[in-house]
RNA sequence: GUCCCCAUCGUCUAGCCGGCCUAGGACACCGCCCUUUCAAGGCGGCAACACGGGUUCGAAUCCCGUUGGGGACGCCA
């Protein structure tokens, strides 16, 4: 039996980084075994689903390489297959009309909180018989004995007694379908064999597996991941800030940098950090995934950024590069190619939007330099110095690195400066600013013609500062 | 409140079918080295088996309880 596996957010929201790891979970598990990865989009809540949030969803899930290979499927679509189901349910007495009041249900619950008891429902319309006409709802008649067991493939064997349970709507008195039946109703037509999906369900799961049982068709293996929380150790919110996937995106991560993140959050390989995907493939199992939930560390993230802007190919690292200095307004063709640039940047930026702003200098002239490498660099015992090394760079026929290297240390050398002496001014008269990639390579990123300009500009500036006393 | 799940350094975790653990790795933090800045890199350091009972020759590993955390309890998913 070949594998099939799916992902099925609720479009009430953009792709949080937990959904984004049960759907990396979920798509592992299809990939690695030849089987299939379905996206399912249940909408069945008319009042909060948006098509903004499948948008976002199913741009979360492009950003993230997340390939499906059905869908996306949406409920609303099939409220007709759910509606059958019921009726069949119906037919069978193993579902019944109730028109018990919100009003009863309200005090109902709040009678049994008050008894320090589980509130649920009564069973009040279990035996009675309700006017199909009248306004009603559908539920499910769970069975009062017994004990549902779920065998979890990370949560081990759970055991529910159906005491626990009460009868669930499985359709509103709208006629809409609620989610314990959706679900049921996709994965069975779906032809699901693996529910991979966060542990915040796992109470839904005996539910689910009754109204299984009474359509008479067989159970998926299920797999109840933990949730990842924030850093605070509360439940992922939007108090939490950056939790969306695409705002990752935009402040600068390379998706296999959170793909890897996410991974190594409730399961690991030894002692293994950095995985490739082929590697995740390779190792991934849902029986090494822990039990316990896990805390969103975003200092690790950035590590494991940086370690893939490190290491990544230099042109992918560009091209993500490019697209982060047009977001700030640059037009990455009026400078230095950015695989240059990515190169010379890529061991001091955790994230691509950093690097951007720290490369802002090889495309655009600086307004003002740093007060305080100005003031601490840019003084009158640098001009003469400065002044020679200028000569020296303009006279350069290869303007190259290691020719520029070779000026500076040969100035320095004839005028016995420490070489600090002459790059740290070089290179705030470069850059406008106490840091960059070494100087030489700097100045070769912003060619001959652009680094004597501003050599220039910030010669006069020690000489204002020199007629100044 | 009731039910379900969980519990190793600040964080992610290895180990958990008992002895190889004076508990390993990674992030963060601290120190040293390297160094034209910032980084990166190298080396070193700090730091945990929640607690209490058992079982056993022996427990981080098994059992029970306590405490703590999370989840569910909706005509949300």
């Amino acid at each position: 039996m070949t594998v099939r596996t799916r992902f099925a957010p609720s479009p009430t929201g953009y792709l949080h980084v937990g959904g984004a790891r049960t759907a990396l979970f979920s798509w592992l598990h299809a990939r690695k075994h030849g089987g299939h990865f379905i996206l399912r989009i249940e909408d069945t809540d008319l009042e909060r689903s948006t098509p903004e949030s499948v948008n976002a969803i199913l741009e979360g899930m492009a950003w993230l390489g997340l390939d499906y290979d059905e869908g996306p499927f949406f409920q609303t679509r099939r409220f007709d297959r759910y509606d059958e189901v019921i009726k069949e349910l119906l037919a069978a007495g193993q579902a019944y009309r109730c028109d018990c009041s919100k009003e009863r249900l309200d005090a109902l619950r709040g009678r049994q909180m008050r008894n320090k008891q589980k509130p649920r429902y009564d069973g009040r319309c279990r035996a009675r018989d309700v006017d199909p006409e009248q306004p009603h709802v559908v539920r499910f008649r769970t069975p009062l004995e017994g004990a549902t067991v779920i065998e979890d493939l990370v949560q081990g064997r759970v055991v529910l007694p159906n005491s626990e349970l009460d009868d669930v709507i499985v359709r509103r008195s709208d006629g809409s379908p609620t989610y314990n039946l959706s679900v049921v109703v996709d994965d069975m037509d779906m032809e699901v064999t693996h529910v991979i999906r966060g542990d915040d369900h796992l109470n839904n799961t005996p539910r689910q597996v009754q109204i299984l049982r009474a359509l008479g068709k067989p159970l998926p293996v299920y797999a109840h991941v933990p949730m990842i929380l924030g850093e605070d150790g509360a439940r992922l919110s939007k108090r939490h800030g950056a939790v969306s996937v695409v705002q990752y995106r935009d402040a600068g991560f390379l998706p296999e940098a959170l793909l890897n993140y996410l991974v190594r959050l409730g399961w690991s390989h030894g002692d293994d950090e950095v995985f490739t995907l082929d590697e995740m493939l390779e190792f991934f199992d849902l029986s090494d995934v822990n039990k316990a939930a896990s805390r969103f560390d975003s200092e690790k993230l950035l590590w494991l950024n940086q370690v893939y802007i490190k290491s990544s190919a230099p042109e992918h690292v560009a091209r993500h590069l490019s697209e982060q200095l047009g977001r700030l307004g640059i037009d990455p063709t009026t400078g230095p190619d950015p695989v240059g640039v990515a190169l010379a940047q890529r061991e001091r930026a955790k994230t691509v939007l950093e690097m951007a702003e720290n490369s802002v200098y090889f495309y655009q002239d600086y307004d003002e330099m740093d007060v305080r490498a100005a003031s601490k660099h840019l003084r009158p015992v640098a001009l003469e110095p400065m002044a020679l090394l200028r000569d020296r760079l303009a006279s350069l026929g290869d303007w190259s690195a290691p020719r520029i290297h070779d000026a500076i240390t040969g100035t320095a050398e004839s005028l016995h400066l420490k070489l600090g002496k002459l790059a740290q001014p070089l290179r705030v008269a470069a850059t406008g600013r106490g840091v960059s990639p070494p100087i030489d390579v700097t100045l070769e990123l912003l060619g001959k013609e652009r680094a004597l300009q501003r050599i220039d500009g910030a010669l006069a500036y020690i000489r204002a500062r020199v007629e100044q006393g």
